[in-house]
DNA sequence: GCCGTCATTTGCCATTTGGCAAAAAGCGCG
DNA sequence: CGCGCTTTTTGCCAAATGGCAAATGACGGC
């Protein structure tokens, strides 16, 4: 629960009573790696904040390959910020890539959070424009580089996600295929 | 003034005497082809909103490479949006491709707006989520499509930007060289 | 320990893109 | 019209990456 009171600090303050409201809306859920947490086409039911495991978002291209478009790690919100805010259904996968464990709010609890907490809904404005501004900041070097590089600043920037996320996901997220990861990763060494 | 307006009410609602007091607070800006709006490692003094011409943003990398990160048209907000609620120097130039004529709010009154305007900063972080989740939309699928795909989709999203934009600063976008982006042309004729 | 299954590596060759430099095209200006 | 400047197109070759299939490796169940 500590990590999860971290996280939100960072976005504005809040006392004990307040920490403590928030920790009683909470549920912990394990998810099974591979199981999906949300699933492309459903509207997002639930916030969750990852404590132990690696999720990835996914979506599908018009020729059916399968793209890995992002990966959270631990003390990050794993939800469909926009579905949530404006009953979207979501136009992504959220897949467990090794066993998870979270914090669950409701969508219901997170909403009224907003009316018993004065700032909680700024501080979920910030939440999300961070949440976006650090995907933008990861991907949008990415274009300019060339696979290697992208390679080595991926494991530089996440080197504790390297090593438990599949090659073929990981080929995905980067743009590459996964026989090019791979003759990538032998170049390296 | 009413690109303006139509652009706001987007994100809320005002009514007529907000909408007065929005105007009298903008003045226009003309700026040449090759000035810049904003310079990298500057703190933002203003927001603009962009009624003629296109802009870009761009950065240098660590070999010195020029990159445009983006570009901006008509009818959207030219902005270091994080740079103005944190007081932080702008990573990145924001230049005029094109000649252009902006509003321009300095940022005292653009805060300002916050305490006169019930919802204001609700709408600015509207604003500001969109912003990220369309930059986002447009640059995360390039990293997953060859060079080609990334230029026809281009134009096809911003016919209108793709012929006032100089084949280098396009190039550069989409993480191609020029030479590679003119024959791409090439084949497509 | 062996087998089946899935993940990763490798080989081979085709295609794409980069790097560099020269040629051609566009454009403002006298 | 012709000159100088910038932008765009080409040519040539090297390097990076893709596509496909086979080989190898990792790992759990029995």
């Amino acid at each position: 629960m500590d990590e999860l009171f971290t996280y939100l600090l960072q976005f504005g303050s809040l006392n004990q009573q307040q920490l403590d409201l928030i920790a009683s809306k909470t549920t912990t859920l394990l998810l099974p790696k591979d199981a999906y947490f949300l699933e492309a086409g459903h509207v997002a039911r639930h916030v969750g904040f990852l404590l132990e495991g690696v999720m990835r978002i996914c979506y599908y291209n018009n020729k059916g390959d399968e793209i890995t478009r992002n990966f959270v790690d631990e003390q990050h919100l794993v939800a469909d910020l926009r579905g949530l805010e404006y009953s979207l259904p979501s136009p992504e996968y959220v897949q467990a890539v090794t066993d998870c464990r979270l914090l669950l709010f409701s969508k219901r609890d997170w909403d009224d959070l907003a009316h018993t907490i004065v700032g909680w809904s700024e501080m979920v404005h910030k939440m999300t424009a961070k949440h976006l501004r650090e995907k933008l900041a990861r991907i949008s070097p990415m274009v300019a580089q060339d696979a290697t590089t992208r390679y080595q600043e991926f494991i530089e920037n996440y080197p504790r996600m390297a090593n438990r996320i599949p090659l073929s996901y990981l080929a995905s997220f980067l743009g590459i295929t996964q026989s090019s990861l791979s003759r990538i990763r032998k170049n390296i060494r």
